[in-house]
DNA sequence: CGTAGCATGTAATGAGTTACATGATTCA
DNA sequence: TGAATCATGTAACTCATTACATGCTACG
């Protein structure tokens, strides 16, 4: 129930309009948490419903300007200091538990893949490290890290992989 | 739709009725692909109608051994070779790009906590070491390293803001 | 004989994706 | 006037979660 929680962040910042969203959406939020077009009318309907949001000014080609309400702060105050929420799927961890179903060196090759994609991620991320504003900062930096990891891991399972290769070649 | 790949990731392990399975989501892959029963069984219907697997012997209480066919093992095969798919959330990610939208104080104590809750996970994983066999023991290290970021991630950023704090007090 | 564990399923609801459908305004 | 952009919505489908419902069997 996440997506409510994003949406209330971006109109605690500014009041828009569901198009407005949807542009944010696609600018800075893409890879943190997608959402689709659909999605956003949808909730927006929603939250308003609820009272969490408002509609305010309705511009011209039908345009609906939501802003945030106090219930809407209290509620996006709440949810920010919660706890972490427990689920979290990782398509990664997944593949990797059966990655002993496949040959070795088909294994080597896709954990080198896998360095290699995360290097490339790296530099981009380091390349706009420069642009990123102050408000996004320890997201970015948590990001960096994470990204930085998976390089590092992902040599050394390769190497690893590489020795046992090796050693049962003998 | 990888539930479809971790169940026939166990089954290429070997044979299982859905109640097997379920114990195996329970014990291992809890953490990092949960499923539930209800949506266990259904999937396992909707492989064995796509031919992924088939039922074996049907033993007494109404028990159904399903395996894998080699359609099946060609499928895994291709999932665990191909490419990181996009769309991963991260509601702890979703969470930062907002902590702007609170008290510096309650920020502060937020990233605190989440850097004791980090290392005490951090503890956990430490001390399972040792336990961990070996076809799981590449997934188990991202693991750990990942959760060794979110500690050193989230100490340093409590120290950032409690610099921007001191810095705007004087 | 009762209960713990084995074993399978359905129904309702919520969340996410893709595709379709429509109309207004700006500007070249 | 035609294309790009602004702007909102609906429908169909898949996936995930929770709760409910049922029945068999081993064993103490």
């Amino acid at each position: 129930m996440s997506l409510r929680h994003a949406v209330l962040g971006l109109l605690a910042r500014e009041p828009g309009s569901g198009y407005d969203l949807m542009k944010l959406f696609d600018d800075s939020l893409r890879t943190v948490w997608p959402a689709t077009q659909s999605q956003l009318y949808g909730e927006l309907s929603r939250l308003a419903d609820a009272g969490l949001v408002r509609v305010g000014a309705s511009g011209g080609r039908g345009r609906k300007e939501y802003s945030i309400t106090d219930a809407g702060r209290t509620e996006l105050r709440t949810w920010l200091l919660s706890g972490p929420s427990r689920g979290a799927r990782s398509e990664m961890l997944l593949r990797l538990c059966f990655l002993g179903q496949v040959e070795p060196a088909e294994a080597r090759a896709y954990l080198r893949h896998q360095a290699e994609l995360a290097a490339k991620e790296l530099a981009e991320l380091e390349a706009v490290e420069r642009l990123v504003p102050e408000h996004g900062r320890l997201a970015f930096e948590l990001g960096l890290r994470h990204v930085r990891v998976r390089q590092e891991w992902a040599a050394w399972a390769e190497e690893r992989l590489a020795e046992s290769v090796a050693s049962m070649a003998e």
